[in-house]
Parts: C-alpha cells; sequence; structure tokens
DNA sequence: TGGTGATATCGTTAATCGACGATAGACGAT
DNA sequence: ATCGTCTATCGTCGATTAACGATATCACCA
C-alpha cells in the first residue's frame, strides 16, 4: 500500500539508479505481491499495456479503449497507482498516466530472484 | 485455467525448450494475468519460494511451515497447479511439489515483455 | 463568475476469494 | 483386512473485490 508521491512531471527519463530495494525478505514478499496482485487482473493488464506502449496516457483515452465505466477504470488506475507500478501528473482537468519504469524494473527483479 | 497433466516424475533436469509461446496477444494476456494471480497471494508466493529453494517438497513440510489448515494450504497448491506454476507427482499417499520451470521462466518473458 | 469537461470518491450490490472443519479416497504398514 | 497417515474435495461463512451510477472536485475558458 505504498502511496508514491505525485511527481510533477510524468515518465522523466531515467537519470539515477537506486537501488531498487532488497530482492528478498519480507519487503520483497510483500512488494512482490503487491505487484504481482496489481497486474493479476486483465483489466489492469491491459491498462498497463497501453502505458507501455504509449498508446494512452490520459485517463479519459484509456476509458474510450475499455467497455467499461469511467469509475472502474479510475478505480483500476487508483490501484495501479497505489501498487506504486503507475505514476499521475494531474496538471489541469486531465490526468496523464505513466509505468513508473523503476517499479516495472523492481518488478522484474523480484520475479527473477524467484 | 490450464491443467497440465500431472507428469510421472516430478522436476525433470531441463533437457527441451519448448518455445514458450506468444509474448504479446489474448494468450499471453491470459497466461501473465493467471501467473500474476496465483503469485499475487502471500502465502502461495511464500509457498514458491519454499519450492524454488527446495526446502519442501511434500505437502505435509508446507503445512508445517505456515499456520495455516491443510485444507487451505491445499487448495492454494491447487491454484498454483491450476496456473501451471506448480506440478505434483502424487505417488503414494505422499504427494511431491515442485515449481515447473518453464512455467516460471514464461512467466518471467511475459513479465519482462511489459 | 459561471459553465464545462475530466477525474476522483462514495455507496451499493453481486461475485469472488480465503479460510476452516468435516469428510472421502489412496496408499503403506501392521 | 484394518489402521493410520497423507492429501483432495466439499460446504459454509465472512471478507474482499469488481462493477456501477450518482455525486463531488478541480482546473480551465468564456
Amino acid at each position: 500500500m505504498r502511496k508514491p508521491p505525485v511527481s510533477a512531471d510524468c515518465c522523466p527519463p531515467g537519470h539515477t539508479e537506486p537501488p531498487l530495494g532488497p530482492l528478498e525478505g519480507p519487503v520483497a514478499d510483500a512488494d512482490l505481491t503487491a505487484f504481482a496482485k496489481a497486474a493479476g487482473h486483465p483489466v489492469r493488464l491491459q491498462i498497463l499495456r497501453m502505458l507501455s506502449r504509449k498508446e494512452a496516457h490520459m485517463c479519459s483515452h484509456i476509458v474510450d479503449e475499455l467497455p467499461l465505466a469511467q469509475s472502474t477504470v479510475s478505480e483500476h488506475l487508483r490501484i495501479l497507482r497505489n501498487a506504486g507500478l503507475v505514476q499521475a501528473n494531474d496538471k489541469g482537468p486531465r490526468v496523464s498516466y505513466c509505468i513508473v519504469p523503476s517499479a516495472l524494473k523492481r518488478f522484474k527483479a523480484l520475479l527473477g530472484a524467484l
């Protein structure tokens, strides 16, 4: 349930390399469980794919692509945000979403350590 | 919900390299969702870790390690089996479990393709 | 200042999940 | 043949999740 601070600019080009955290132990287990749980839903995976292909950034675009109510999509985005996989810059009435590269990297690293 | 056939011997040494299936498209999405859903639970992750460290093979060992009823552990093992991540050889009254290396590999590949 | 479009939140409801105890089935040992 | 052990399955119950519509909030524009 880590809620990362909303950064002003979305998807900053990777320049720093944080240590990504431990790959085993309680923290690793909690993180991997949270990541997998968030990704373990067809709609959320679809959203992640859209964001990773940079086909859609704005919430309304995502809503247009899915046969779901806006509130439902917003809820899935909230779950992805809470898991730390996705980030939002809420400048103005439009909110642009993007994947958090370091989180995805950590997700892959944690799974790789299995 | 693919239920792989139970092989007679568990954890055969890797000798063949199946193509692992597509990394995108509906099948990939379904597989990745199923894998992530199965792994997205603390108890199941713990079971996967036990199996990957080869600390425990038998169901009873896993039950001993966890503060859960035997039926609950059996249910988690069933979910992991249904996801294809785990395999059982039910020779005799004891059942030995192990991770399915190719499934784990595919899981990592699917996530890596994100 | 009032309106408009875009998101988030709230409350509700149906469906799914997680856990348990009880029970059944399979096998080896006695 | 019977017993004891190990595992799977069933039925149940409470908790959580997923979806929706309605409503609130926010930033911009006229």
